[in-house]
DNA sequence: AATGAATGAGCCTTCATTCAT
DNA sequence: AATGAATGAAGGCTCATTCAT
């Protein structure tokens, strides 16, 4: 028996050194022997796993999303009302994990390489339409309809341009404040709609 | 008799060049050649008018911003209140000509290149500052300094986050929806002021 | 319980997928894993029953000879004369199995890596003994022995020269008219010795 | 003004580094850099000029067929009389310049890389079929065409595997042999013929 | 002013081979 | 007996950049 098991250890050591090297260089110009050294194998390793540069990008990528899907999963289940299920959808968001340096770059980077790769282009899509279903599964309980939508729309809007904005290192300058800005919005809009 | 005169003809060309191969691409990974030959000219001379290729895309990216400046002057200048201030400046982030996929193509590409080059980020921090300068002198018409302050940044935020969305050629369809919603926050955030 | 006995059929079943992969592939750059994939196994068993890739090719060139041998054998046993012993070796040369693309392929192949490597060089001139002194013991009973060597040569170089071109899958289109030329030549230069 | 007509000169002095490397190692397996090398240039510059290794290869095997074209249309010129141009055909098969270690081998490698290339293989057609028809064009005026077709193909047959025969330094050991082995087959098939 | 010529450096990828189990 | 794991070495190719003219 050979030394066995070791595939799930390595791919995951692959992307989390993907990630970091991403993170650290601000694109996805980072070459396949700097992942593989970071993650303590060789480039032909990484290739054996993953078979082209492509597909790790892609397996990255698939990886944040899923990490960012489960812990909104997790802040949907606590809450109580339509009006913290929007507040925890914000709240992931802009939690210690995601809205850090490192995760910020390589959203933008694979953003831009969305441009050339359908298939990255069709996961961001799909990560596009979740935080708007989410946004939604609590503002339909606030809103009618056509608003609770335009309300989705200029949340996740207001989300994305908060992440790029935090990427030059300038405006908002941490997490809390980043909340505050949209929970501000929200809360406007929500109250307008209460009075009424 | 060798011509004169060539150089600002050249540099022009050049970074026209720059910009459509990049919003072709959707990225910075073009290459000397490709511009060059856009522009009708050797990849030598590219390098003999830019130094290297860093500098060139430099050169663009400060181009379109000024371009930018230009037009947010004009825009501003028509304007004849505080209020008709802020939607100049909204209206113009959406024209035609910025809002595109072409432009928005490259800007998304200068934001992930800002990560590396601190001449770009620097670059790219002093027009966040301008777009946030130009809401504010709107808004400080309207409401308070503080509350001004939050508005703009979130506005700012909402306005880039909507060319981010817009790249993936899904969700907001159009500039005019993109105007509408940004309108529809600024709305509810003047109007409920106006009640106070 | 470890199996046991397991060598000879490895060895041959390894050999079998390296003719398959060469006929296939057209030529001796397919790879380990390729190989040790069609016979079942690992790459890592192929080299531990060859030691190398050299020596698995070797091996299976080795493999073709000693089945043409085996044929040749076998057919020269039924001829009944001189003539007929000629009329066998080149109708073996030409039998369905030897005369189909895969097996072509995999011979040009040997032949082209005889160039690099002696010990193939050494077995493939071997082979071309064989079969001159194949065709001298039917043609020294016709031919004085000068004219028999000659007539040897041209029988072979004739054999030869027909299993390239088709391999181009142009020219003679099937085994039968390949025999035919060879006949017609044979025949011609016996008949005409016949006269004398 | 630059440096300029270059490009004759390398694509010329590359397309002979090909030959004289094939030739060498006996197989197409020969790396750029080892060509570009020979052809005092730097790898890079093949590429520039040939794209791809697969081009240069390609380029390489249509310069060889070039130059038998024209040593053939010159030798065909001379020739007076129909059993001349027959004799002709053979002589420059195996002149000096085409029946020499470097080039056979050569010849070799590029039947075996045909067999993956469509575009080497189609090259290699036309040449069989020129062949064949500067045979033909001799000998229909000697036999009837169905047996000149016949003759052709043998003599076509017997030429390459007196080529491959050549490959393994064994059998015929220099092109005077070669061409007697092929004239007494002519004669005998022509003699023959003129007897009836 | 302009360019063809040329290259060095670097990256992705492949593959035979080894080793621990 | 057999294999998953792992790698070093090497090759094709790209590209920014330089230089002589």
């Amino acid at each position: 028996m050979p030394k066995v098991g070791m595939e799930p250890l390595r791919r995951k050591a692959l992307i989390d050194a993907t990630i970091s090297a991403i993170g650290e260089r601000g694109s996805l110009d980072v070459t396949m022997s700097e992942i593989a050294g970071r993650a303590g194998v060789s480039s032909a390793l990484a290739h054996h796993y993953f078979g082209a540069k492509d597909e790790l990008l892609f397996a990255t990528m698939r990886h944040i999303l899923a990490e960012l899907t489960i812990d909104m999963r997790r802040a949907l289940q606590c809450a109580k009302s339509p009006r913290e299920r929007v507040s925890a959808v914000v709240a992931v968001n802009f939690s210690d994990i995601q809205f850090q340096a490192e995760t910020i770059a390589a959203w933008l980077a694979f953003y831009v390489e969305a441009q050339k790769s359908s298939a990255l282009r069709r996961l961001l899509k799909i990560y596009a339409r979740r935080l708007h279903s989410n946004l939604m599964s609590g503002l339909t309980g606030i809103l009618p309809r056509a608003e609770a939508d335009r309300a989705a729309e200029a949340t996740a809007a207001m989300i994305d341009g908060l992440y790029i904005r935090r990427a030059l290192k300038d405006g908002v300058p941490n997490a809390a404040t980043a909340i505050a800005l949209v929970e501000d919005y929200l809360e406007t809009k929500l109250g307008e709609r209460q009075k009424q």
